[in-house]
DNA sequence: CAAGACCTTTACGTTAACGTAAACCTCGGC
DNA sequence: GCCGAGGTTTACGTTAACGTAAAGGTCTTG
């Protein structure tokens, strides 16, 4: 183990409230924490979603990085690209003293990416009413094979 | 959505009662109807996940071939792959005639789904508050570019 | 000092979900 | 008769998002 051994963390693959103390991470230990291998931090890295720092040649996490991973990872469920999870964090990153007609773009994006959840929250709304439906039918026919089968 | 009723029977003398409410779509009205490609449409049919019928060489899609595409499609932006898809659909078809272990097996599946999609909810919930922060932070900083730029 | 356990880079492999192109029918209309 | 707008098959190409393997560095622990 290259760290201290002071808390071993959990990984629950969720975020949990960790100890306010450890403030880095290895790329193993993000990479339990949030079940994906190290392999794939590594290549969010090279996407430019992830920017480490460097202990030599050793990557060093640390709390905001750990953030970033998670949103990645959230957008990812959500059906996102790294590509245009980029896009967001990419101009988040350069608000600060982004021009007028970045800001702009942003704000579109964001609206666009809104636009977006509303359909999925529409969609999961339908198919969850699919999803009982076919549950409904099938515990149907599963009765009806009551005492047969 | 809907589309002016063009039913496609060729309408030819030696007209029988034709079957009112059985409306029929080619592939490229499909394709227009839900802006795919008509190679997409055939890739799900090899895929096994439509099964239209052939006047000779051609496809005839039927009401339920489009509720089916309709339905991939939703699957598709949540995030489903097509092969989950055409487990359910499959399952979902071999239903009646289907034994418990099947049944049992579908129903395990959409409880699987069920979670899925409650995850999604929440995921669109975290993400909603996150898009809303970053686009108030940017209208901040807009505002506060006020007069200089 | 050897063995693990962890890290690194480089680079080729894989899978899903189509895109794209070629080469071909077939039909209704001018 | 031919033309354009549809349809068809076959088959190779592409992209995203990693997987996997090789070959090697650095600790630390028995």
């Amino acid at each position: 183990m290259t760290q201290p051994p002071s808390t071993s963390a959990p990984a629950t693959a969720q975020d949990g409230p960790l100890p306010r103390q450890r403030r880095t991470y290895s790329i193993g230990e993000l990479a339990k924490m949030f079940e994906v291998t190290t392999r794939t931090i590594r290549f969010y890295e090279q996407e430019g979603l992830l920017a480490p720092e460097r202990r030599g040649q050793t990557r060093i996490y640390d709390e905001k990085d750990r953030v970033r991973l998670k949103l990645t990872l959230r957008g990812k469920r959500l059906g996102f690209s790294l590509a245009e999870i980029r896009e967001v964090v990419m101009m988040y990153d350069a608000m600060p003293d982004g021009n007028r007609r970045q800001l702009r773009r942003l704000i579109e994006i964001l609206t666009d990416k809104r636009r977006n959840m509303e359909r999925q929250l529409e969609d999961i709304r339908l198919m969850q009413l699919e999803l009982d439906d076919v549950e409904r039918r099938a515990r149907d026919v599963l009765a009806s094979l009551g005492d047969s089968d």
